[in-house]
Order: C-alpha cells, then structure tokens, then sequence
DNA sequence: CAGGATCCTGCCTGATACTG
DNA sequence: CAGTATCAGGCAGGATCCTG
C-alpha cells in the first residue's frame, strides 16, 4: 500500500475520477468555500428552496450558490426537483450519497464547537 | 437554537473567533487545498521531517508546505519541534486538537473511498 | 422565484533563486 | 536540511444588473 498523498492536481476542476487518494478525490467535490455549508443546510432542513438556501446561509451570492448547486448536482450530492410552476419553484435534497456525508459532517462541525469552547474558557 | 448558517465572512483570513457555525470556524482553520492532506499523511505517520511530506505530499511546493504548516502550527493542530544540529532537523506532529480531527479525516476518506467504488462499478 | 450574464479583483498558488 | 524572498498569474469568489 503507497502511503504517498497524490494532491498532484488542481481541484475542483480536474477530472477528479483519475485520483488516487480518496481524501482528495472528496475535497475535489467539496473543497470550496460554500459546499459544505451548503450540505449542512440541508442535511437539517430536508428539501429546501432556492431562495430559502440563499437566505439562511448568511452571505453567499446568486453566483456561488447556483455554481453550488449545480456542481453538487452534477457529482449527485444533492438532487434538483424543479415544478413549472408561475412563479417557478425549485426545490434542492440531499441524494443517498450527500446523505452519507452527514456523519463527516457533523464531526467537523462537533469539532468547531469543542475547540469554541477551548478557546473560550481560555 | 438559530438554525441559520453565519457564513457572511471571508476565511481563512478573518478573525475566526467570532464565528457563529461550528462547521464555519473549522473551514476557516482547515479549508484551504493542503491542509487535509497535511494532516491526513500525520496522522498515518506521527512524527514527520519537512522534507518528507514534501516529498510524500505530491506537488506541493516549499511556499505553500511553510505557509500551511505555520498556520496549522498557529490554531494548535501541529506541533513543530525544531533541533539546532548541523544539518538542521524539525519535525511536525498532530496536537490532541489535531489527533481529534483523525476520525473527521477518516470519515471523510471512507467516503471518497466509498463514491469511487459506486463510480468503477457504473 | 430562481436564476443568467458580465465584469472585476484579491489572494491563493506556483516557479524560481537563494541561504544559514 | 529546512526553509525565505521575490515575482507573477489564474481562478475562485463577489458585485451588480437583468429576465422568463
């Protein structure tokens, strides 16, 4: 077993499906300002709509969240359910595979809040 | 309980401390493209030279291994220990603050794992 | 409501050369 | 060996305006 680390690559853009560490075969996925984000939302909130994402997650644009969105779709972390209605309405869920992610997350995320609260009693 | 995300900040340059999402503050401590794999290739070998995870860590370059290991070494997740001998010697390891994130790292990892075998199998 | 289209910029990242 | 210093560029990310 190659205990190397192959990073030899820029993510998110590169075809993330010749890599050999799964570390960064994930980062490839997530590792960008709002993705994470973007899935803890979720993964809380169940189905949820364009502008509710917009405005909960406090300061993303239009731009990075449809650019999100569409990547996370694109790599089946979310799933896109679109109604034609007037006014349209657009509703975003976690796939079985984002769902898998909730575990990671949430361990990153008791992480952050173990560390506040070092930081805080100190 | 705010069920709101605060992401209406830059990282990794902010002042971290005044984050409101735990999974926020963790991003702007460890999102940025090496610093997973940095620690990841600690954790699987404890006590490292910085020549070795250069030379394990693929493509990374002197610039960006320094900067990544000092700002880790700054939110207590490295330890850098320096020997004053002829040649010079340092080495780095994982705090507890560090070692605590090693189940986050490997969850997110069996996942990868995990994605790429539902990707070959398609 | 759910984006698209543009333009813009900072800094993340890399390449190269040098040093105690 | 373990870095520092310097220069340069590209792209992630943001701001703004527009639309079916």
């Amino acid at each position: 077993m190659n205990k190397d680390i192959d990073c030899n690559q820029k993510f998110p853009n590169d075809n993330i499906y010749e890599t050999q560490c799964a570390t960064i075969y994930a980062l490839n996925i997530l590792g960008q300002k709002w993705k994470f984000p973007i899935i803890w939302y979720l993964s809380k909130n169940d189905t949820t709509r364009y502008n509710e994402l917009k405005r909960k997650i406090k300061g993303i644009t239009t731009t990075m969240l449809t650019k999100s969105l569409r990547e996370l779709e694109e790599y089946s972390i979310i799933i896109r359910t679109q109604y034609n209605t007037i006014p349209p309405k657009v509703e975003y869920s976690l796939t079985e595979r984002g769902k898998a992610l909730i575990p990671v997350l949430s361990g990153l995320n008791a992480w952050g809040e173990e560390q506040i609260k070092i930081d805080k009693s100190k």
